[in-house]
RNA sequence: GGACCUGUGGAGCAGUUUGGAGUGCUCGCCACCCUGUCAAGGUGGAGGUCGCGGGUUCAAAUCCCGUCAGGUCCGCCA
C-alpha cells in the first residue's frame, strides 16, 4: 500500500515515484493548486497537487485527517520554499493520484500540542488524542524505555517470567480489585497489587534473576501519579543484596538516559537514611533540586515566652522552621493564603516572619521573642535580609511532613525549583515500623501500636534480628527507595528468607500461626524446600516515564488510563452487571445506603 | 469520607465580583473566490438546554441550595 513513511523523505529521495498512507494534517487550497500535509507516524512532507487534473481531482474535497493513499514522484522545493521546519522541508510530493481510504467528521477537538483540551473530552476520543504529536512521542518515549529495560535486564542474565494476574487476595496493604469465580461461588481471586510473593517463588525455584514488565492493580483513590493498574519493572535476584541491586539500577537508569534522552546522569547516586531525609526535608522523598532545608528550633526556643511554641514544646512536640530565599517579598495576604494552606491540611495555623535590612524580624510574633532567639532563628536557619521564614509547631511527624509539603510547595510557587536536573537519591535504612499514632489504620490495634512501614517480607537490619519485637520503635529494615526529583520511582528490599523469622515478623503483626498459615502458607511451605538470600526491587514504569517526558502526571504516558472516579471515559468502564451475570457467580448486589 | 478549582456554539477563552435581550474574541465548520502555501489568504454564512435540577427576583450565565462530570490535594496507597 505504500513504499516510504511521510516524514522519511529527503532530497535523495528527489525523482523516485512513491506511494504514501496517512492522514490529511493540514489543506492549504489555492484554487489553482492545492498544498497537503500528509501525516503518519513517521512524520509529515508536503504534497502538491493539480485539482484540473482529473487524478488528483479529489484534493479540493479532502478534509483534515481523512485517511488518504497518494502516488506521486519526489521533487526538491523550489528556490525559496524551503520549510525549515519540517524535516522533509527540502522536498515535496508532486502527487499523480488521490484515493480516499476514509472520510473523517470534524474533530472533536484540534490536534495541536498547544491547545488545552479538557481532560474529559480528550479521555472520551482517546484515539484522538493519542495523534497529537506529544503523546504520539509519549507512546514512543514509554516503548524505547521497554525496550532499554529488556536490554540491561538480558545482558546481566535476568529471566523474564510471566506470573499469574488472576491470583488469591492478600490481607493486608492496599485493597484488591477482585475477581469472583463462576467455578467456586463464593470464593474470589484478586488482581495482584505486583507478583511479590510469586517472584520470591522464583527464587526458591533456581530462577536466581527474575524480571518482569508487570501489571499491577490497587483498589486505592487517585492521584496525579497514580491509577488504579500501573506498570512496574518487577525483578528479583538471589545471592546478592543491596549493592547489587543499587548498582544495577544505576547502570539501568544511566543506561535509560543516554539511550532515550542522551543524557549523562552522575553515578552513583548520593544515599540518605530515612531518618536523615525526614529531619532534612519532612518526607520520605526529598526533592534535591533545591535547598532550602528544615530547621529545628526546640533548643532556640527551649525557655521562649512565645506561647504558641512553649506550649508544643512543653507537650514533647518540634518547632521546625523553613527559610525561603527572597521570602521578604511575601504579601500579608501570601502569607495568610500559606496559613489556609497548612489548615486545610490539618494544622493549627503557620507562623511567619520577615527579616528585615538589619536582621530585627517582622513577624506577629516577633514582639514575644527575646533577642537571643532572633538571633538563634537566623543562625539555625541560615535566613537573611529579604529572605521569610515559616514555622510549623506540633507534634513530630505531622509537623515535619507539613513543613516537607510546604517547602515543596512554596518552591514551586516561587520558581525556585531548576529545570533540566535531575536529582537521583537512594533513601536507606527505613524503620520497620510506624507508631500507630501516626496512622489510622486498623491494623494498628491488632499491632500492639505498630504499623508495618515496609511490606512484611522486608527483613530486618542484622542488629535487630534477635530483638526487634522488644524495640519495635527503633527496629530499621533492608529496604530502599529511588526517588528522582522528589518522586517516588523505585521501592525495593532485601527480603526474610527463613520461614521462623517470617512468622516472628507475621506475630508481631497480629499474625497468628494459624491465620499466617491460611493467607501465607505457600510461601512458609516454599522456604521449608531451600530458599536462597533474595532481593529485589520494582521501579515504576509509568513514573519513570512521566518524568522523562516531563509530563506532569502519569496518564499522559498511559495510552488508556482512568479517571480520578476511576472510570474509562472510552468504553465507559465500569459497567453496571445484570441479574443474570450475578445470578450466574451466585452474588446479590445491596444497594448503596442512605447518606445521613 | 473531606477541601479547593473548573464547566458558556465543534475547540480554547472573556463575560459572573456589582443580576438587566446569548454579548464578545481566537480557532474550527459550510459556501464561494484564489497557481507557491506551509497555523495560506479574501468574502459571506451557519452553529448556544450558559453541565443538570430547584430556589430568590419584575428579571439569573451572573445570587443561594442541591447534584453530575473533569482536575489538584488531604485521608487512603504493605
Amino acid at each position: 500500500m505504500r513504499s516510504h513513511g511521510a516524514g522519511t523523505l529527503r532530497s535523495a529521495h528527489a525523482g523516485d515515484e512513491v506511494s504514501l498512507a496517512g492522514w490529511i494534517d493540514t489543506r492549504r487550497d489555492h484554487g489553482g493548486v492545492v498544498f497537503l500535509d500528509l501525516r503518519d507516524r513517521s512524520g509529515i512532507v508536503q504534497v502538491v497537487a493539480d485539482p484540473s487534473v482529473e487524478a488528483t481531482a479529489e484534493a479540493h474535497r479532502l478534509r483534515p485527517e481523512w485517511v488518504v493513499r497518494i502516488t506521486g514522484t519526489v521533487v526538491e522545493r523550489p528556490e525559496g520554499m524551503v520549510n525549515d521546519d519540517l524535516d522533509t522541508g527540502t522536498v515535496e510530493v508532486k502527487a499523480t493520484g488521490i484515493e480516499v481510504l476514509s472520510a473523517a467528521d470534524t474533530l472533536p477537538f484540534p490536534i495541536a500540542d498547544d491547545v488545552e483540551v479538557s481532560e474529559d473530552l480528550r479521555l472520551r476520543h482517546r484515539y484522538v488524542d493519542l495523534r497529537r504529536p506529544r503523546m504520539a512521542r509519549n507512546l514512543a518515549v514509554r516503548s524505547q524505555v521497554i525496550r532499554v529495560i529488556r536490554d540491561v535486564m538480558h545482558r546481566h542474565g535476568f529471566l523474564d517470567v510471566e506470573t499469574p494476574t488472576l491470583t488469591r487476595p492478600t490481607p493486608e496493604g492496599a485493597r484488591d480489585f477482585l475477581v469472583p469465580s463462576r467455578l467456586m461461588p463464593g470464593h474470589t481471586y484478586a488482581l495482584p497489587q505486583s507478583p511479590q510473593l510469586f517472584k520470591q517463588l522464583l527464587m526458591v525455584a533456581g530462577v536466581e534473576r527474575y524480571y518482569q514488565i508487570a501489571q499491577c492493580w490497587r483498589d486505592e483513590d487517585l492521584r496525579a501519579d497514580r491509577q488504579p493498574q500501573f506498570t512496574q519493572l518487577d525483578l528479583e535476584l538471589s545471592f546478592g543484596d543491596e549493592e547489587d541491586v543499587f548498582a544495577l539500577m544505576e547502570e539501568m537508569f544511566a543506561e535509560l538516559w543516554q539511550e532515550v534522552l542522551g543524557e549523562e546522569l552522575v553515578t552513583p547516586f548520593p544515599r540518605m537514611t530515612f531518618h536523615e531525609a525526614m529531619r532534612r526535608f519532612g518526607t520520605d522523598k526529598p526533592d534535591l533540586r533545591f535547598a532550602m532545608e528544615l530547621a529545628d528550633l526546640d533548643e532556640v526556643f527551649a525557655t521562649t515566652e512565645v506561647g504558641v511554641f512553649k506550649g508544643v514544646l512543653a507537650d514533647d512536640g518540634v518547632v521546625v522552621a523553613l527559610a525561603v530565599p527572597d521570602g521578604g517579598e511575601l504579601t500579608r495576604r501570601e502569607f495568610d493564603a500559606w496559613t489556609d494552606w497548612a489548615r486545610a491540611r490539618g494544622a493549627k495555623g503557620l507562623a511567619w516572619a520577615v527579616v528585615e535590612e538589619d536582621s530585627s524580624l517582622r513577624s506577629p510574633l516577633a514582639k514575644f521573642m527575646s533577642d537571643e532567639e532572633i538571633a538563634g532563628i537566623l543562625a539555625t536557619t541560615g535566613a537573611g535580609p529579604g529572605d521569610c521564614i515559616f514555622f510549623g509547631a506540633g507534634r513530630e511527624r505531622f509537623t515535619r511532613e507539613l513543613m516537607g509539603a510546604l517547602r515543596v510547595a512554596v518552591a514551586k510557587d516561587r520558581g525556585l525549583v531548576p529545570d533540566g536536573r535531575w536529582e537521583f537519591l537512594w533513601v536507606t535504612d527505613m524503620p520497620m515500623f510506624d507508631a500507630a499514632e501516626d496512622s489510622d489504620d486498623p491494623m494498628a490495634a491488632v499491632a500492639d501500636g505498630w504499623v508495618p512501614n515496609h511490606h512484611p517480607f522486608t527483613s530486618p537490619a542484622p542488629e535487630f534480628l534477635d530483638d526487634f519485637e522488644d524495640r519495635p520503635g527503633e527496629a530499621m529494615t533492608r529496604a530502599y527507595d529511588i526517588v528522582l526529583n522528589g518522586v517516588e520511582l523505585a521501592s525495593g528490599s532485601v527480603r526474610i528468607h527463613d520461614a521462623e523469622l517470617q512468622r516472628r515478623v507475621f506475630r508481631f503483626l497480629g499474625i497468628s500461626d494459624e491465620e499466617a498459615e491460611d493467607k501465607f502458607g505457600f510461601l512458609l511451605r516454599g522456604f521449608q524446600y531451600g530458599v536462597p538470600p533474595h532481593c529485589g526491587i520494582a521501579p515504576g514504569l509509568d513514573r519513570i516515564v512521566m518524568l522523562m517526558t516531563g509530563e506532569p502526571n502519569i496518564r499522559e504516558v498511559i495510552p488508556f488510563p482512568k479517571t480520578q472516579s476511576g472510570a474509562c471515559l472510552l468504553t465507559d468502564a465500569p459497567a453496571p452487571f445484570d441479574d443474570a451475570t450475578l445470578a450466574e457467580l451466585r452474588l446479590k448486589s445491596l444497594p448503596k445506603p442512605a447518606k445521613d
